[in-house]
RNA sequence: GGCCCCGUGGUGUAGCUGGCCCAACACGCCACCCUGUCAAGGUGGAGAUCGGCGGUUCGAAUCCGCUCGGGGUCGCCA
């Protein structure tokens, strides 16, 4: 619109300028002389006057105008009568006093709040999205999310990166999580998938000696959703020829913390910690530590390692661990309360119970106190440096199973007793993951990450006798307690490759099918490389403090894989299908 | 596939230990009044058979079962 001014940038200072505006009514207030209209565009809002007696034709449009319409005025800007100041709003100090007004659309009744804070139901949020969308918080986090990933790839071409399109259309893999599958039409009986991420392409990249790239790259999914998962999300990718673990990382923490300045106002101190996993594991029970507070687990099996105590003595007896963690005051907290919802976290996570007893002036009291000696009493207190008031709380089990465990339930006392400090972004690499994981129900051994890791280089004679204590080149960045993405170097030397795909029981037929055109291409001189995928929407879901990635995505899907504003997924006709050699198993609709 | 929470006019909520509720309040909507408000105010009005189905009961928004939808989560997510 020719001559336009924004709302949000009018002050004192444009005290008798003419001005066209053109946005939302965000608020009508009509004195049926005086009519006020708070304006809106995505600046901001400001107050428009419209007085019968200088302006009655604009006077009458205004005062037919409702919630939602969208106007368009011309008036001069003025300071506000003495008194009438609105300090709770930007452009207080002035208002517009309006002598044309056009109305260019109208709108229904709005079926959620748009102009205020107030939350509706996400399903009816998500229907009418668009409206959803003109809400300050809404625009907020997607303009914030755009100058996140303007400022990642402004950072990138600094760093000498060159974005590379990778193809949306990709052979599928039967590895890792399901693939969305698309049929072909050229090709009866043939699929094509979505990429579950750009990784083969980006070390063939490599290979063509693009030895920077990154790409704002798409991904997709095919698993249930959660509040920090979509079927479609979108990752910072990058790949980096000639590198070794801490080149990956200085040039993550600059281009993340750079990043992070520009959409969030807060710089993240560089470099950040670098926390091997058994650590991670043995100090929080999380191979994504929330290190905004301390409060760490501790084993304790040798202190039991004598119990009489049935529970801790089986654990161990089994060759598992018994761990505890210090809640000071934790006098706090009833019994009640320790057998309910905190048991509950307990158990989710795999945990057969939830010990607990706490520290008094005259020792131990309460819950399995009873069972313990006066020596392991001491040697506990010693331990923990338990000190009167305390409660320590204990599982037991397989030692993967009782450090998990009661890292939840820390996570869930430190929200219960407001151990997280606000505003704080506690960046950390969590390092050395293990190479593979087994399967507990079959045996099988996986990836951790991907195929294509290197393991340790000290590891390499365990990856037949011990495979699952073989350590990767892998790491993750993590942040709050949220995992925001992995990398690693990679492998490059077929042989090596061929190793690792045997010991995943992958035959040579399986091999040369699946990854015969990775093999092929590292025997033509596939310079050494490593790199990292950062989910986008999580890092701006945690930058601006937002509990689903949902606030930061413009047009989600819900947890049931749908979306309400298009009723997507929908059906197709017979004739649809047949053409691309679809029939489906699905029954009928029932219409 | 499992577990947990939620579902009342357009929106947000109250009622939910059954009858006083053919449902209340706020916002929005409609009409009228009102020249300085900014959650404007005043008067009047329209609008929900309480997600759906079935059951218990003399009687259900309120109890039970199933189901649909939304959210959280375990499994799953190389």
């Amino acid at each position: 619109m020719k001559g336009r001014t924004m709302c949000g940038a009018l002050s004192a200072a444009d005290e008798g300028r003419r001005v066209i505006l053109a946005g939302w009514v965000n608020h009508r207030r009509d004195h049926g002389g005086l009519t006020f209209i708070d304006l809106r565009d995505h600046t901001g809002v400001v107050q428009l006057t419209f007085n019968p007696e200088t302006a009655e034709e604009a006077k009458r449009v205004a005062e037919r105008c409702r919630l939602e319409w969208v106007i368009r005025v011309e008036g001069v800007v003025a300071l506000r009568p003495e008194g009438s100041e609105n300090p709770n709003l930007p452009t207080g100090e002035v208002e517009v006093r309006a002598d044309r007004c056009e109305v260019l659309a109208q709108a229904q009744a709005m079926p959620l709040g748009v102009g205020d804070e107030a939350v509706a139901d996400e399903r009816v949020r998500l229907q009418y999205r668009y409206l959803d969308l003109r809400r300050p918080r809404m625009q907020r986090n997607l303009r914030a999310r755009h100058r996140f990933i303007k400022a990642l790839r402004d950072a990138g071409d600094r760093l000498g990166f060159v974005e590379i399109e990778t193809p949306t259309m990709v052979p599928s893999t039967p590895e890792g999580a399901r693939d969305f599958l698309i049929p072909s039409r050229l090709w009866p009986g043939h699929v094509w998938a979505l990429p579950q991420s750009p990784q083969l392409y980006k070390q063939l990249s490599m290979v063509g000696g693009f030895d920077r790239y990154l790409q704002i790259a798409r991904c997709w999914r095919d698993e249930d959703l959660r509040a920090d998962r979509q079927f479609e999300f979108t990752q910072l990718d990058l790949e980096m020829s000639f590198v070794e673990e801490e080149e990956v990382y200085s040039v993550l923490e600059e281009m993340v913390s750079t990043a992070w300045e520009a959409a969030f106002q807060v710089t993240p101190p560089t470099p950040w910690p670098r926390l091997p996993f058994a650590e991670a594991m043995r100090r929080y029970g999380s191979d994504k530590p929330d290190t905004r507070f301390g409060h760490e687990l501790c084993e304790v099996s040798q202190v039991f390692a004598s119990s009489e105590f049935q529970v801790f003595r089986r654990a161990l007896d089994q060759g598992g661990a018994v761990v505890a963690l210090r809640v000071p005051e934790g006098a706090q907290l009833t019994r009640g309360e320790l057998e309910g919802a905190f048991l509950e976290v307990a158990r989710t996570y795999g945990a057969q119970g939830l010990a607990y007893c706490w520290q008094r002036d005259a020792g131990l009291e309460g819950g399995i106190s009873k069972f313990l000696s006066e020596a392991e009493a001491d040697r506990l207190r010693q331990e923990l440096g338990l000190t009167a008031g305390d409660l320590v709380l204990f599982t037991a089990g397989p030692r993967q199973t009782a450090l998990v465990s009661l890292g939840q339930v820390r996570l869930h006392a430190a929200r219960r007793l407001g151990w997280i400090p606000e505003g704080r972004f506690d960046f950390l690499w969590v390092t050395e993951f293990p190479l593979f994981e087994r399967d507990p129900r079959t045996g099988e051994v996986s990836p951790m990450h991907h195929p294509f890791t290197q393991p340790h280089p000290d590891d390499w004679g365990l990856l037949r006798t011990e495979p699952e204590k073989v350590r990767s080149r892998a790491y993750d960045i993590v942040c709050n307690g949220v995992e925001l993405g992995s990398g690693s170097l990679r492998i490059t030397d077929p042989r090596q490759q061929a190793e690792i795909f045997s010991v995943l029981g992958f035959s040579e037929a399986e091999v040369a099918t699946k990854f015969g055109f990775l093999i092929e291409a590292f025997r033509y001189g596939p310079p050494p490389h490593g790199g990292f995928a950062a989910g986008i929407d999580r890092m701006v879901m945690v930058g601006l403090g937002e509990s689903s990635i949902r606030e930061v995505i413009a047009f989600p899907k819900t947890q049931t894989g749908a979306d309400p504003m298009t009723g997507a997924p929908t059906r197709v006709a017979e004739a649809q299908l047949a053409e691309v050699g679809l029939r489906l198993a699905a029954p009928p609709p029932p219409s």
